[in-house]
RNA sequence: GCCCCCAUCGUCUAGUGGCCCAGGACGAAGCCCUCUCAAGGCUUAAACCGGGAUUCGAAUUCCCGUGGGGGCACCA
């Protein structure tokens, strides 16, 4: 059982939020770590200045932080492979580029965008394939330096073999053959001076030692460039895995801003920003991520200790996945009703709170057995709790009135019920169901009709915890109050 | 257009030549429990994309279709 720890990394851009896809990718790596006991890395890839987002780079910490994927080395944490932002490796980068230039690997290209897409938009109407025309591909070299010495503006690009074929290996996939003709001498350093994906990652994953490089599969287009890089360099491949994509519900292409504005509709969202605020759990949402592209026979309800025991690269899935949130939802829930009371109350707190309701702690925990396995969401709290934070209950009128009966007979019930419970030094699931059941016995009327009258009157709503076990957390004053309010009510109709 | 990848119930998946008239989970339907809503228990319906080939035997191997996804930037 000796396996070597792995190194992983999350590298994401910071261009925009963190979303599922992303955190998926950043789970298994994290996972795939941890089970080997090794290190999970968070390296932040900014070299396209113009899309940077302020704030992305926070978001995406705080994201991990709230899935307790937290990683051992990072930008904020620092680490001995640092830095772990790449706008400030520059020098390494130009170090390694200095090597490939100088073997032959890459070369310097002063071609102008103008030009480029001049070349591509010919390339396209002869229905090329649009590639680089390999222009500077043949230049001297020396000249090149002089031009470059010169401080003329230039890229470097790799200087793709023409000839064979490339073979790459994804663990998931196998040997992925590419002809080397389709193959494109692609850009490795801008001329802002910064390098692109294709060169800063590469570099990075070897610097940092990555072992295992865990990466969604819009990569697998540059993959063959990607090996061909490592391999000019000389360097050992780490092990290369392609996740699949998530698709939208209906299975048919990516997520997109039309779907995320259904999601956030029906009270979901891809985005991992949102889901804190629309109730979901960390554990909740790990776990339906979690399977979505990892093949777990059995038992699916797994925390991330578990997850970390049973993970293996072996059983990751290649193909795309369609997002389910109605799995979501079932995920969520059931991790809910695995949480202490002690959790779930802090954790549904803070809605109360948003809602504007104090909140007493005592009594917070008293209600959260009533409430646990109501909840798919933290935030259906409200819907199930809030009336044990108010002080008065405003039922509906109509809503007094019990099914199949009128407001003179559902008046009566509520008054014989009430004669019942004041008759009671105290108001207890054991004090009052048995009274109750005997007057709805001899009453005529049905239990659903009497409990339902109660429950409107007590709680202000028709669905709402267990009636007694509510009452007994209200208190009796209370609920007698509110009782005879509702008494009042249905005899003035 | 070119290149690459993928293909089991509606969805996520198990399955690595016989243990599969294909197993689990979500969802659906029904029943039980029940003061509402849930939770829980039990049950049912539901799939190997099509065609060839290899083999005594294929969901599992190979080929060809078809369908879906991704890529073809000085973006990642």
């Amino acid at each position: 059982m000796a396996i070597k720890p792995a190194r992983t990394r999350f590298a994401p851009s910071p261009t925009g939020h963190l979303h599922l896809g992303g955190a998926r990718t950043a789970l298994y790596a994290y996972l795939l770590a941890k089970k080997t006991g090794g290190q999970f890395i968070l390296r932040i890839e900014d070299t396209d200045v113009s899309r940077t987002v302020p704030g992305a780079e926070q978001e995406i910490m705080d994201g991990l932080r709230w899935f307790g994927l937290n990683y051992d080395e990072g930008p904020d944490i620092g680490g001995r492979y640092g830095p772990y932002r790449q706008t400030e490796r520059r020098e390494i980068y130009h170090l390694h580029i200095n090597t490939l230039v100088n073997s032959g690997h890459a070369y310097p290209c002063f071609c102008t965008p103008e030009r480029l897409d001049a070349v591509r938009q010919e390339q396209q109407k002869r229905k090329e394939n649009t590639h680089y025309d390999g222009t500077c591909r043949i230049l001297d070299p020396d000249d090149a330096a002089r031009r470059v010495a010169n401080g003329e503006s230039y890229v470097v690009r790799f200087k793709m073999p023409r000839e064979g074929h490339t073979t790459a290996h994804d663990h998931l996939r196998g040997d992925i053959v590419t002809e080397n003709k389709q193959l494109n001498d692609q850009v490795l350093l801008k001329s802002d001076g910064l390098p692109t994906y294709h060169l800063a990652a590469i570099v990075d994953d070897h610097e940092m030692e990555i072992t295992h490089v865990l990466r969604g599969s819009e990569w697998l287009g540059t993959f063959p460039l990607h090996v061909n890089i490592v391999r000019a360099f000389g360097w050992d491949e780490p092990l290369w895995i392609h996740l699949s994509v998530f698709l939208k519900p209906s299975g048919k292409g990516k997520m997109s801003k039309r779907e995320a504005v259904d999601a956030i509709k029906d009270g979901h969202s891809f985005l991992i920003k949102d889901m804190q605020d629309l109730g979901f759990t960390p554990e909740g949402v790990l776990n339906w991520i979690a399977l979505m592209g990892w093949g777990v026979a059995e038992d699916d309800v797994m925390t991330t200790t578990q997850m970390i025991d049973r993970f293996s690269i072996e059983s990751l899935t290649p193909s795309p996945a369609a997002i389910n949130f109605q799995k979501l939802d079932h995920f969520n829930a059931t991790h809910i009703r695995l949480l202490t009371s002690e959790d779930l109350a802090a954790r549904i707190k803070p809605y109360f709170i948003r809602e504007g309701l104090k909140v007493n702690d005592d009594l917070l925990l008293k209600i959260v057995p009533l409430l646990r396995e109501r909840l798919v969401t933290l935030d259906d709290c409200l819907a199930f709790g809030s009336f044990f934070f108010k002080e008065d209950v405003l039922p509906n009128r109509e809503d007094l009135i019990a099914k199949g009966l009128d407001s003179k007979q559902s008046a009566l019930a509520a008054r014989s019920a009430y004669q019942i419970l004041l008759a009671q030094p105290t108001i207890s699931h054991e004090s009052c169901e048995p009274p109750l059941r005997a007057y709805v016995e001899q009453s005529g009327f049905n239990i659903n009709q009497v409990f339902g009258i109660l429950r409107v009157a007590v709680t202000g709503q028709k669905v709402s915890p267990p009636l007694f076990e509510s009452m007994e957390i209200i208190g009796r004053e209370k609920c007698l109050a509110r009782i005879k309010n509702a008494m009042d009510m249905l005899e003035g109709m």
